[in-house]
RNA sequence: GCUGGCGUAGCUCAGUUGGUAGAGCAGCUGAUUUGUAAUCAGCAGGUCGGGGGUUCGAGUCCCUCCGCCAGCUCCA
């Protein structure tokens, strides 16, 4: 019997029934079989040892493939987890998959504390054991065999894992000493994992969950040659030097302050004007589409916060009330409110300082009736919010706690929600590239079906939200993933990831439907048979924040801004003090026709004001010396 | 909040087995008048994150608090 192979390129050939990936690879090329990694078979990716019984499309995965990368790393988690066996006996295992760079492995190591200088030791037994050229060998148990073997072994992660599987799909992997239960694939052998390096060493809560136990987390990355190494570790390193909050201090944008307090950002004059820029470009694109602004308090009633949802549910985020009758602040956050006045009488009256500006801009609305024909009304602020984030999600300007919304909240009939979503849609991509962010995803953000108490709101108001949001992307023409999980309390979202120097997706831009709070707030319109109804309402925001836009913008462009961005667009450079005044007069030119330029008149010797423009990424040095003072011209750099 | 790492001058960093803080850059002052990425000299700058402890003596060791970084959890 023999079957037909299907080629990638089209090609087809044939070979015996039951032959292996490994042998199609030896028959193309020894080439392709030294460096053959794993196959894909008709869209599976599987073990090069695996048999193949009928037809199918083929295709080698080698390094080239981030599939073949992925089998690559995730037999270096578990030529990881064989070190540690050797190590650190009766060390327990959890998962160990392959991540986008590298893998990772989380792990029991009971007592026993595992520190940043223990990684070289266990680097080093990986190299050992790789060079033994150890095959991963693939098994099928059953789960009775699986539950008994991992018992002996005393490993309660394994035996949860097993839990939720069905026997009959169970597979085990071995190399050398140490078994895993594990679906695969793996590549054939531990002798390509040369050149292993373990990164870091962090907590994981098992299974995700905080009120499980914490493991270690040792991260990896592994490659086959050493020059690859060194690259990535140098990409690395070149990342971190488009830190944002490094440049943010180069550049003398923005600074935090102890004494201020953690997570708020204060904006110097150069980040200042930078952020005022960002404002007045977009004041501009939403005043073309039909947006009225408005200015509302930072701080609000309770009751208004009550009435939204948002009290007493998220008051661990929330910074501390100001109660009525009471000097100072005085609900610590995460207590609520409510368990505390145990005697159930009459609710406390006071402030909160506004974790977001919808529910005043709903009060902005409701001010007064309105008609079918005022609709949308599309209300936009700058409105500066503050959320009580964990002590250890604040970083840089990324995740703060007092930020700026470029909020906007549209208040429309259901009819109009597709367009209004299709018109923000069209403003964030707008937004996005004006400043060259090409590369973004766009995320429907949806429910937790598995979790669905979290959420406010009808089910099927939710069906109807999430509906909507996928045809108003669709109809854009907007390439999508879905994202289960992910969505606001109050309503579905669609979000625009971006990825920062060192890969970490953020988001910035949201567009989100809402049925929740016009229902809360009991808003209406009156409709042409004269009859109320309830308008839908999205909210908005193209920037997300302006601190995290900033702060992703900075690591997009390494602190190059676009031109019209940039504090400093031109510098003006005379060469002798002689030129000063001629220097002088180029800045007020520049200066009078609307450019932000500087001079430099110290007494430095040009190429040093030419470096210091450099080191400041200033656009363009206009160097004036004697000739181009005597022409009247400037030489442009 | 949790796990691990880190905290010395504005910035980047040095500081031996515990012996009483140092460099470069930036800043200031002066000299220099220079043609496309760092001119020279001088000066000034630190309760070594805060507090407590051990010790004759602590930047170094211990405790505790604060902050920062990576990851987890969270993220209206």
């Amino acid at each position: 019997m023999s079957i037909q192979i299907t080629l990638p390129d089209g090609s087809q050939r044939s070979y015996p029934a039951g032959t292996t990936g490994m042998a199609i690879a030896e028959s193309i090329s020894a080439g392709l079989a030294r460096n053959a990694l794993a196959i894909r078979v008709d869209g599976d990716v599987q073990d090069l040892a695996r048999p193949i019984e009928s037809d199918a499309e083929v295709a080698i995965l080698t390094w080239r493939d981030s599939d073949g990368r992925m089998a690559y790393w995730h037999s270096s988690a578990h030529l990881m987890a064989e070190a540690l066996e050797a190590l650190y006996p009766g060390v327990k295992f959890g998962i160990g998959p392959a991540i986008e760079n590298g893998f990772y492995y989380d792990v029991d190591l009971g007592d026993r504390k595992l520190h940043a200088d223990d990684l070289p030791a266990i680097e080093a037994k990986m190299k050992a054991l790789a060079k033994q050229n150890s095959t991963f060998e693939r098994r099928e148990v059953s789960k009775a065999e699986a539950i008994a073997y991992f018992q002996e072994k005393g490993d309660e992660y394994k035996l949860e894992l097993l839990d939720g599987l069905e026997d009959g799909s169970i597979t085990f992997y071995q190399q050398g000493d140490f078994v895993d239960l594990c679906r695969g694939p793996h590549i054939p052998s531990t002798k390509p994992i040369k050149y292993p390096k373990l990164l870091n060493i962090a907590g994981a809560y098992w299974r995700g969950d905080e009120s499980r136990p914490q493991l270690t987390r040792i991260y990896g990355i592994a490659f086959p040659k050493k020059s690859e190494l060194d690259d990535y570790l140098e990409n690395l390193e070149l990342a971190r030097q488009r830190d944002h909050r490094k440049l943010g201090r180069e550049l003398d944008l923005f600074m935090f302050s102890d004494k201020v307090g953690p997570g708020l950002p204060t904006w110097l004059p150069k980040g200042a004007k930078l952020r005022q820029r960002l404002i007045d470009f977009l004041k501009a694109e939403q005043q073309k589409r039909g947006y009225d602004p408005v200015v509302t308090p930072h701080i609000g009633r309770l009751d208004l916060f009550r009435t939204s949802g948002h009290y007493p549910y998220y008051s661990d985020s929330q910074f501390p009330a100001m109660l009525e009758g009471q000097p100072s602040p005085s609900v610590p956050h995460g207590e609520h409110p409510d368990e505390r006045s145990h005697s159930g009488h009459e609710e406390e009256q006071g402030y909160l300082l506004k974790p977001m500006n919808c529910p005043h801009h709903v009060q902005v609305y409701a001010r007064k009736p309105h008609s079918y024909r005022d609709l949308p009304v599309r209300l936009a602020e700058f409105g500066t919010v503050y959320r009580y984030e964990q002590s250890g999600e604040l970083g840089g300007l990324t995740r703060v706690r007092g930020f700026t919304q470029d909020d906007g909240h549209i208040f429309c009939t259901q009819a109009q929600v597709k367009d209004e979503f299709k018109n923000v849609i069209d403003l964030t991509l707008t937004v996005l590239s004006a400043l060259s962010f090409d590369h973004y995803t766009a995320q429907v953000s949806l429910r937790d079906p598995a979790n669905t108490d979290k959420y406010i709101g009808e089910p099927h108001q939710w069906d109807e939200a999430e509906q909507a949001i996928r045809e108003a992307a669709e109809e854009m023409g907007l390439e999508t993933v879905e994202e289960e999980g992910e969505a606001a309390f109050y309503g579905p979202k669609l979000d625009f990831m971006v990825k920062d120097a060192l890969g970490r997706a953020w988001q910035l831009g949201t567009v989100q439907l809402d049925y929740n709070l016009p229902e809360r707030f009991d808003l209406t319109y009156i409709d042409h048979n004269d009859e109320r109804q309830r308008p839908v309402m999205i909210h908005r925001a193209p920037f997300g924040s302006l601190e995290r836009f900033i702060g992703v913008l900075l690591e997009h462009t390494g602190g190059n801004f676009p031109l019209w961005l940039s504090p400093v667009q031109v510098k003006v450079l005379p060469i002798t003090d002689t030129q000063n005044d001629y220097a002088a007069g180029v800045v007020n030119q520049l200066a009078a026709a609307g450019l932000r330029a500087e001079l430099d008149d110290r007494s430095e010797k040009v190429g040093r004001k030419i470096r210091d423009a450099e080191v400041e990424k200033v656009p363009f040095m206009l160097i004036v010396g004697r000739n181009e003072a005597d022409a009247g011209t400037v030489a442009v750099r």
